[in-house]
DNA sequence: CGTTATGTTCCTAG
DNA sequence: ACTAGGAACATAAC
């Protein structure tokens, strides 16, 4: 789940339910999730206000008064949730913050690949983790003068945090689609009407998925996440989720670019040749 | 039982 | 210094 679309999600989530009331107490189911001695979060966190929610790319910033922040990072599994039981926690939650008022909020994550750590400020995060700027805060112009100078794979460059920030494998191959540039170009060979219609469609993408609250099934019948697999499952008996939107009979491509499955329409984005 | 998985990071080798 | 490929992490779901 959490690309960008979904974090910013969690963040609107979270920017309801937890400002402006003390934090009351720390609930750690798994310590594994923590990247933060669990004492120091504890003495940090109890006590205070959180006073503002942010976003860059994949990760989530719950803000204090003093500019330091707590940092969530959902993984490949990450959720949230909110209860005020008990016997209401959420299956999966390593860790609760309740909240002076009885709330709870859950940092769900399955799988464990999810980290909660401590930051002094945003800008430290993001010098730390090596994060660039925003997709949907990055400008066209910044976005290709970064791309065209690289001679890797588009996808993977797309993938990397540190030239933009937020987009995950599925953006990545919906935004290819849309934009119909194969997955396996060379990122130094497209045009520049190719690297706007990219810049385009990310924006779209990220856009449409916010505002459907990353619920994929809502998006429009374009768009090419209704052909992935999780998709069939969800909608078993149909085969037509499995063809390309916009040629009815070809069916969508799949390999594996980067070491990450891809699909792809092999009419809408045509086959780098070798010469290029 | 085998396969696959939305992310990140580290390691190796060219 | 850059790039490609692979493995590891931990676990659920099909």
């Amino acid at each position: 789940m959490p690309e960008l679309p979904e974090v910013e999600t969690y963040r609107r989530f979270l920017d309801e339910v937890i400002l402006h009331q003390p934090i009351s107490a720390v609930e750690v189911f798994d310590r594994h999730v923590l990247a933060v001695d669990e004492d120091a979060l504890r003495r940090r966190l109890v006590g205070q206000i959180v006073v503002a929610t942010r976003r860059l790319g994949k990760n989530c910033f719950l803000e204090f008064a003093d500019g330091s922040a707590l940092v969530l990072h959902f993984g490949m599994t990450g959720d949230v949730g909110a209860y005020r039981h008990d016997y209401d926690v959420p299956r999966f939650t390593r860790v609760a913050f309740h909240l002076a008022d009885g709330l709870r909020v859950a940092f769900i994550d399955p799988r464990k690949f999810g980290r909660i750590r401590l930051t002094d400020s945003l800008e430290q995060y993001q010098k730390d983790k090596k994060l660039g700027p925003d997709a949907l805060g990055i400008s066209l112009e910044e976005l290709s003068q970064v791309l065209r100078k690289k001679k890797t794979l588009i996808k993977p460059l797309l993938l990397d945090q540190s030239i933009t920030a937020g987009l995950g494998n599925w953006i990545v191959d919906e935004v290819l689609y849309q934009a119909k540039i194969h997955p396996e170009r060379r990122a130094n060979t497209l045009t520049d009407a190719e690297f706007s219609s990219l810049y385009a469609a990310i924006q779209s993408v990220l856009k449409t998925a916010i505002t459907q609250e990353a619920t994929y099934r809502q998006f429009p019948a374009n768009f090419l996440i209704h052909a992935r697999e999780w998709d069939e499952s969800a909608t078993p008996g149909t085969d037509q989720h499995r063809f390309c939107p916009r040629h009815q009979k070809e069916e969508i491509a799949k390999k594996y670019v980067g070491g990450r499955a891809t699909y792809y329409c092999q009419i809408c984005q045509p086959e780098p040749s070798e010469s290029i």
